[in-house]
RNA sequence: GCCCCUGUAGCUUAAUGGAUAGAGUGCUGGGCUUCGGACCCAGUGAUGAGGGUUCGAUUCCUUCCAGGGGCACCA
C-alpha cells in the first residue's frame, strides 16, 4: 500500500539523516498543488532538534527520492516545512493491473492477519419488532464487520438475546402474554399472542419466554432475509447464561477473589477498584441477579474466546453501562481491546424517543419498506455514530430521488453500460505498455482515487468511523463521472480503448467493493 | 448537581493537530452531431461565544451558551 510505503521511506530517510526515529504522519492534501501525499514530519522534528523545519525538509527530500525514484514524479518542499509527494504516472498505471488481477480481493491486507474480533450488535430486546433506533446498530455493525473482514481480521458477528426467564423484562412480557398486563403490548405483539392460543396455562416466566422466542424468530428472519445481515452466533441468555450456570460460576469467582461484598441486603461488585466511579449491585435484595451480572457472565465468554478485540455496539441509553464493563474487563484480566461504541439517538422529527413502551412507533421494517434498503443503509451510514440523528420519514422518502446513493449507483450502471456495449469478451488483459496511455489528468486522478480504497479500509478498521464509506463512494463516483466526461472510452484508437476499458473495469471492481461493504447493491442498470 | 454525545453554508453534514474548512441539497449561470443528462463545469454560502496550548486548532485544554442522552437493587 502506497501510504505505508511512504511512511517506511520517510522513516528510513530520517534515520539516514541521523534524526533518530519518529512517528510519521501522512496527509492527503486537499489542494493538488500540494501533491498527492504530504508529511509535516519535518515540523515535528524541528521542535525536537531545535532546527529550522525547512532545513530538515531540504535534508530529507533528496534522501527519500533516492530510496525509490520510480515512485515519484517529484518531491517538493513547501513553507513552513511540508514535504509534498507527487506520485509518478507509471506507478499509478501499474496499479490498474494490480486491481484487475486481485479483483474483489483488492484492498484486503494483513492489518488484522491472525487476529480475531468479536462484534456484537443489534441485540434488541425480544419484546417487539426492531425500531428505527436498532437500524443504526444493525447497519453500522454489519458494515464495520465487513470492513474488519476486509482488513484481514477473523470476525465473529454475535447477537445477544435478552430472554432470561427470571428477568423483570420477561416477567412483564409474561403478564402481557397471559392477558394480565399491557407492557410491550401493540398490534404486532397481540398477533403473536393470538398465535400462541392453547398455551394459556403456562407459568409466568415460561409464557414470556415462549412469546419472546416467537418475536425473536421474526426478528432473525427480518435481519437475514430483508436486511441481508448475517450473524455467526446467536446467544440466548436463558439457554447459554442461565441454563449453563454461568452466573453461579462468575459469582463464585468474584467471591473467591474478594471482589464482592454485602451491603443493605444486596451483593455489590467492587468496580470502583478498577476505575469506575462507584460499586454496583450484582445480586438484589430479593436474591435475583441484576442485568449487570448476567452481562458480565456473557462477556466472560467473549473475553475467554481468544479475541484480540471485543466490540460492543450499544444505544445511547446504555451509556452508564460502559464504565462498568470497562472496569469488569480489567477485573477479569482481559488482555485484548474492549471497544464499546455508543450510538447516539435516532429520533423522529417530533423528537419523541423511539421506544417499544410507547405507542406510535415506526418500525425499521416500515422505514425500509418506505425508502428501500439501499437508501436506508446509506442514510444510516453517512452520519458519524456519535451524532444524534433525526429522521423525518417524509423527507427521507421525498429526497430519495436525490439521495447520493443513486449518484454512486449511477456511476456503476454507467460502467456496466460501457462494458457491455463494447463486449466484455473483447476486453484484453492489460499490458503495461498499453496502460502507459492512461495519462489524462482525469484518468490519473481516478486511479489515485481507486488506490485510496486500501487506506479507507485501514483507517476504518482502526477508528470505526464508518461514515467514511459513503463519503468515499461519493468521491469515487465523482472521479469516475469526471473521467467519463473528459475521456471517451470506446473510440477508433484501439490501444487507447483497451487501456481505458481496463481502467473502467478497475473502477467497477473498487466501486462494487465499496458498495458491498455498505451492503448496498451495485446495479447494472437503473 | 455529576458524567457522556453534539453545536460547521438556508437545510443534511465531512475533515489521523496541517496548507485556501470538503461534499450533498438549495439558489445563479454554463455544457451533449459520439459510450446512459439520475451526468459535468463555474458561482453563491459555514466552524455557537470568549480565553489558553501550538509554527499551525473544527480538532487538544478551559469558562460560558444551546440541544440530546445517562446518573436504579430497569434492561
Amino acid at each position: 500500500m502506497i501510504r505505508q510505503d511512504l511512511i517506511k521511506l520517510i522513516k528510513e530517510a530520517i534515520s539516514e539523516a541521523n534524526l533518530g526515529s519518529h512517528e510519521v504522519g501522512i496527509d492527503r492534501p486537499e489542494d493538488k498543488i500540494h501533491g498527492d501525499y504530504s508529511t509535516g514530519v519535518a515540523l515535528k522534528l524541528a521542535k525536537m532538534f531545535k532546527m529550522a523545519p525547512m532545513k530538515i525538509a531540504e535534508n530529507l527530500q533528496p534522501r527519500i527520492l533516492r530510496l525509490k525514484p520510480d515512485l515519484f514524479s517529484k518531491i517538493e518542499i513547501a513553507e513552513p516545512g511540508f514535504i509534498n509527494f507527487f506520485i509518478s504516472p507509471s506507478y499509478l498505471q501499474n496499479r490498474v493491473k494490480e486491481i484487475l488481477k486481485e479483483k474483489e480481493k483488492f484492498g484486503e491486507f494483513k492489518l488484522g492477519r491472525g487476529q480475531k474480533v468479536n462484534i456484537e450488535f443489534v441485540s434488541a430486546n425480544p419484546t417487539g419488532q426492531l425500531h428505527i433506533g436498532n437500524g443504526r446498530s444493525a447497519f453500522a455493525g454489519d458494515s464495520l464487520a465487513n470492513v474488519l473482514e476486509k482488513a484481514g481480521f477473523q470476525v465473529v458477528r454475535e447477537y445477544f438475546i435478552n430472554d432470561a426467564k427470571n428477568s423483570k423484562q420477561i416477567m412483564e412480557f409474561s403478564k402481557t402474554a397471559l392477558g394480565r398486563g399491557e407492557t410491550y403490548l401493540n398490534d404486532y405483539v397481540k398477533s403473536k399472542i393470538d398465535g400462541m392460543a392453547g398455551k394459556k396455562n403456562l407459568d409466568e416466566g415460561e409464557a414470556g419466554y415462549l412469546l419472546a422466542q416467537e418475536v425473536q424468530k421474526d426478528t432473525k428472519e427480518f435481519l437475514e432475509k430483508k436486511l441481508k445481515i448475517r450473524f455467526n452466533k446467536w446467544v440466548s441468555e436463558e439457554e447459554k447464561i442461565y441454563r449453563k450456570n454461568r452466573i453461579k460460576k462468575i459469582l463464585d469467582w468474584f467471591k473467591k477473589n474478594n471482589l464482592v461484598y454485602e451491603k443493605d441486603g444486596a451483593l455489590w461488585l467492587k468496580t470502583s477498584q478498577f476505575g469506575d466511579e462507584k460499586d454496583w449491585v450484582v445480586i438484589r435484595e430479593t436474591g435475583e441477579p441484576t442485568y449487570l451480572l448476567s452481562d458480565i457472565a456473557y462477556h466472560k465468554d467473549k473475553f475467554d474466546g481468544g479475541f484480540n478485540r471485543v466490540i460492543d455496539i450499544w444505544g445511547a441509553d446504555h451509556q452508564a453501562h460502559v464504565s462498568k464493563m470497562k472496569a469488569v474487563a480489567k477485573m477479569l484480566g482481559f488482555r485484548g481491546n474492549l471497544d464499546i461504541l455508543v450510538l447516539q439517538l435516532v429520533t423522529l422529527r417530533g423528537g419523541e424517543k423511539m421506544s417499544k413502551r410507547v405507542g406510535n412507533i415506526i418500525t425499521l421494517q416500515d422505514l425500509v419498506d418506505e425508502i428501500g434498503l439501499d437508501v436506508a443503509r446509506w442514510f444510516y451510514l453517512q452520519k458519524s455514530l456519535n451524532t444524534h440523528t433525526e429522521i423525518d420519514l417524509d423527507l427521507a422518502k421525498e429526497q430519495s430521488e436525490k439521495n447520493p446513493v443513486f449518484y454512486a449507483q449511477y456511476a456503476h450502471a454507467r460502467i456496466c453500460s460501457i462494458l457491455s456495449k463494447f463486449g466484455k469478451s473483447k476486453i484484453q488483459n492489460p499490458k503495461s505498455k498499453i496502460l502507459k496511455l492512461l495519462n489524462h489528468p482525469s484518468e490519473l486522478s481516478l486511479i489515485k482515487q481507486l488506490i485510496r480504497f486500501q487506506e479507507i479500509i485501514e483507517d476504518t478498521a482502526n477508528d470505526y468511523q464508518i461514515q467514511r464509506l459513503p463519503q468515499y463512494a461519493t468521491d469515487l463516483a465523482t472521479s469516475f463521472h469526471q473521467f467519463y466526461q473528459d475521456c471517451r472510452v470506446i473510440s477508433e484508437d484501439k490501444k487507447l480503448t483497451q487501456a481505458r476499458l481496463s481502467l473502467v473495469l478497475a473502477a467497477k471492481i473498487v466501486l462494487g467493493n465499496t458498495l458491498s461493504l455498505m451492503g448496498i447493491s451495485s446495479p447494472e442498470k437503473m
